[in-house]
DNA sequence: CCAAAAGTGTTAGGAGTACACCCATGA
DNA sequence: TCATGGGTGTACTCCTAACACTTTTGG
């Protein structure tokens, strides 16, 4: 079964989704029986790598497996490779005798990928749950993945602050508000909307198209676009160190 | 040999030195001899990662070996892990074979790590150098090493951008004009000193000593400690976003 | 006293912030 | 016509950027 496996080497998905209002994350319910009793544990989606795929293609066929997804936002995060991640509680040490596991230590490579939730294309298998992130710590998780989750959420907020991609949490055309609410929602503050309008728009890579949402009871929001395009081509260094 | 080593898997490390003049590389020179010819290349310190150590562990342990440095500043990127990284060149699968090398392919953890060059405390093994960060782009280096370099080298932009780090490029006991300096050489502009000042001395956690600069033959300035303490206590979330 | 780098304030322009009302649509 | 969120402008404040001379030390 192992042959063509590395025994040492895994990857970890870590799947963001946001649906407008909360920001979720993609966990799989873990069953561990120990010592007679079942514990409803969680886990990041996650596998060992092949011996024939690139990390970040090991990454990706584990996320379209779980979700159907493909070409989404993914980031690699760095690695966790303490000795005892595997066997800190009994209990999950009694999971990886009763699936089979190697007696191998694991170093696991962490991956973040941002979905839009509204949007329809999700195949969940029936083991995995959207949960908010709010509600994570009242989980128990097994290993260190609550410390990874943990880890990679700050990773996401500090990705947003600096780089563009919180459109990748939207539908490809999305009104200003939704973009404003992305950042309402994951740092936990209220922004004026004149002022991010005036903000986002100087930017000028998040372009107006000649379209508006649809089937809302209110007047309809002129959608925009991120453009990689503009975004390559204006990132011309304007030096500035905020440390 | 391999008994205690996870085949597949090592660290590297990407050591930056800076002399208040240049910035530097550690390198350590790897003649290859492949089909009769000597080639005179370059690899980044690194080494296989041993069964009973973490990954932060390996890294410190290797960084040790090669230079006597220890408890310097270290940050792990991410990981380093295409099918054919170590085979690309006819050349370097040659040199594998010639050290045993199992055939095994190798998924590697960068590290890149900062340190002052006008102290003293670098023991040297004879095969490695510092090497100024411009002249690498001339060295044929083996494996993916150029571009993990590279890839160090702008993460450690962005750091430098972002979070309290450029006093690990110098001495504990710094001047105004040295952190300048730093700032000035990494990326290549030119700052107003008075603007500078002001703006370092009104971030708080940079602490002016009762102790000035000595041997110097012009004014000696004064020295300046980062205090990391008041920066966990300063750090209270002023969100600001710069896409 | 000369050379070299340290140290210091002010002003003008631009960016960020605070703030309130009319508009377009569906029901 | 009402409810809902979309869309807009201005004034004030604060931060940033530009800019030149005096001070301290060693030789």
């Amino acid at each position: 079964m192992y042959k063509q496996l590395i025994p040492n080497l895994s990857v970890d998905s870590i799947v963001f989704g946001f649906d407008s209002v909360q920001l979720k994350v993609l966990l799989i319910k873990q069953d561990i029986i120990h010592k007679g009793i079942t514990y409803h544990d969680y886990k990041l989606p996650g596998d060992i790598i092949r011996k024939d795929e690139d990390i970040d293609t090991a990454s990706k066929r584990i996320l379209k497996e779980l979700t159907g997804l493909q070409n989404i936002f993914m980031k690699q995060l760095s690695a966790f490779g303490s000795l005892d991640r595997l066997t800190r509680r009994p209990r999950d040490l009694s999971w990886l005798i009763s699936i089979n596991h190697p007696d191998e230590r694991v170093i696991t490579i962490p991956y973040f990928s941002l979905i839009n939730l509204t949007q329809d294309h999700l195949a969940l298998t029936s083991k995995a749950c959207w949960t908010n992130v709010d509600n994570v710590s009242a989980l128990s998780m097994i290993f260190d993945h609550k410390e990874i989750f943990e880890f990679a959420l700050e990773s996401l907020r500090n990705e947003l602050r600096t780089k563009p991609i919180a459109f990748e949490l939207l539908p490809p055309k999305f009104s200003l508000s939704q973009l404003q609410k992305v950042y309402e929602i994951l740092f936990e503050i209220n922004l004026d909307k004149r002022n991010f309008r005036k903000k986002i728009l100087s930017l000028n890579y998040i372009v107006p198209l000649k379209e508006k949402e649809t089937g809302v009871k209110h007047r309809p929001a002129l959608l925009y676009m991120f453009s990689q395009d503009i975004y390559q081509k204006l990132k011309t260094q304007n030096f500035d160190f905020t440390i």
